[in-house]
DNA sequence: AAAAACTTTTACATTTATTTGCATTTTTCT
DNA sequence: AGAAAAATGCAAATAAATGTAAAAGTTTTT
């Protein structure tokens, strides 16, 4: 049983740790939290539509209970944690892609970070990214590491707009490994950012290859802006989610698609 | 329990450890630290401010908790120590030559990472850097930040070498902020790498305004390369330990020197 | 299907905590 | 020593959390 707690009144916080251990235990109605925590029902009906904001539990007619897969940090691990089976699959798919003593480019997006974690024991690797994550991962290894200029785009931290084009045009790439938010036959790759899109072409223009990683969610949506058309893509690494169907009509367009 | 101080007063740095010490003891709400301190409410949610900014507790209502991952954020690891206090006076009064809306060059060194932490509160600035502890830095603000391209260097963890003219070629720079290993009124601006000083070299060209921070134990001091010759140098910010006949010489080179 | 018993929501009053502006003290720099 | 800057404390104004009670919505019982 949970111990009640001593005199001092606990902090809203504290309160809601607690909240959550009583439920664990079994003490998940309303009435039973007022009792053992010693406040009263709004405050415990407060904490309790706290928490389940926070994704921790599901609050139910009488009381609450815990939720299976309590969600991490809201910020990252939204898109790090979200689908992280399928994109580390992926990553490693796209790992297996690359030789030693390749020129290689990382765009943003959670599953080409993912595969710049899989990228230490490569030798001679040069990478040019315009991620701040991907660079993060990969400042203690051995490789020769590039970061394309350009201005600072928080929400995805990576660098984008016109001044990476400067950095880009005056490089030779041979893969490209990019992420995407939406994939379509009819408008291609697209992101949700003008700028980002322009940095993704670019990238893409500058490579021999260009292999995007999407999982499978992301085919069949589109998204604010175009990159590139499908046929600037050569390969397609993404999970077992994709129609057959899909997998032809990009056979067609010379798309191929690594599952 | 956490000792109640002696009746010495406390710098403000030990409150703070403190602070953090009785946290992690349980000693969590604004009032019980100001028992447990003997300095008013005011103080105590000043500190607790501070820390909070640190990432290194999280302020609730009534008190504060410590975050489970205190190590979460820093991107880019940071040394500190060497000089430490002049460097801060050094930043300190750097700051003071930036108005809001300026268009500014952060180049690496541990002044004028120093410098990148004052810059939080100034409106409208454009930030470019090629430091990616400054960026690191930088990043939670409201400035636009620019990140020059180049290769990065993994012992300044800045990005240097031809690339990095690509992005700032086309940059127009007021105030340039330059770190440096090495300056004397021979060779000028020294430092180790011949990549680095191109990069400091460039962001000189561009900029209206070259300001140089470097604490007095680098006066006098050549290294391996130059960056520019002290006529390139606007001002040289710096502390109390130069010698007169040194800034006289420089105010002959139409060098200004602020200590 | 209506009543009873219980739960949740809403609105408001109250308490408690935080912010802000200013005066005072202390420290730092000249 | 004197001026400038930073830290500290105080108190009024502001904001947040909590408790209370009535209204609205469930579920259970009859």
């Amino acid at each position: 049983m949970v111990r009640k707690g001593n005199s001092r009144k606990l902090l809203s916080t504290e309160r809601e740790a607690l909240i959550l251990r009583c439920i664990a235990e079994g003490i998940k109605t309303v009435g039973g939290l007022v009792e053992e925590l010693n406040v009263s029902e709004a405050t415990v009906r407060r904490d309790l539509e706290n928490l389940e904001q926070q994704g921790l539990l599901r609050r139910v007619h009488g009381g609450a209970e815990l939720v299976k897969n309590p969600k991490t940090e809201p910020v990252f691990a939204e898109k790090t944690g979200l689908r992280a089976d399928e994109k580390a699959r992926i990553a490693h798919l796209a790992e297996q892609c690359i030789n030693d003593g390749d020129t290689i480019f990382l765009d943003g997006g959670s599953t080409v970070l993912e595969l710049a974690r899989l990228l230490s024991d490569k030798k001679g690797l040069t990478i040019v990214t315009n991620s701040l994550m991907a660079a993060s991962e990969l400042m203690e290894t051995e490789c020769r590491l590039i970061i394309v200029g350009g201005e600072f785009r928080p929400l995805s931290r990576t660098l984008v707009g016109p001044l990476t084009g400067n950095t880009l045009k005056s490089l030779h790439i041979d893969k490209a490994f990019l992420g995407t938010m939406g994939l379509t036959l009819e408008q291609g790759l697209t992101t949700t950012d003008v700028n980002e899109a322009y940095t993704k072409h670019l990238a893409a223009e500058v490579s021999d290859e260009v292999y995007v990683l999407a999982d499978s969610s992301k085919i069949g949506t589109n998204q604010f802006v175009t990159c590139d058309p499908v046929s600037a893509i050569d390969y397609l690494i993404t999970d077992a989610g994709i129609s057959q169907d899909m997998i032809k009509q990009l056979k067609k367009e010379k798309v191929e698609v690594i599952v």
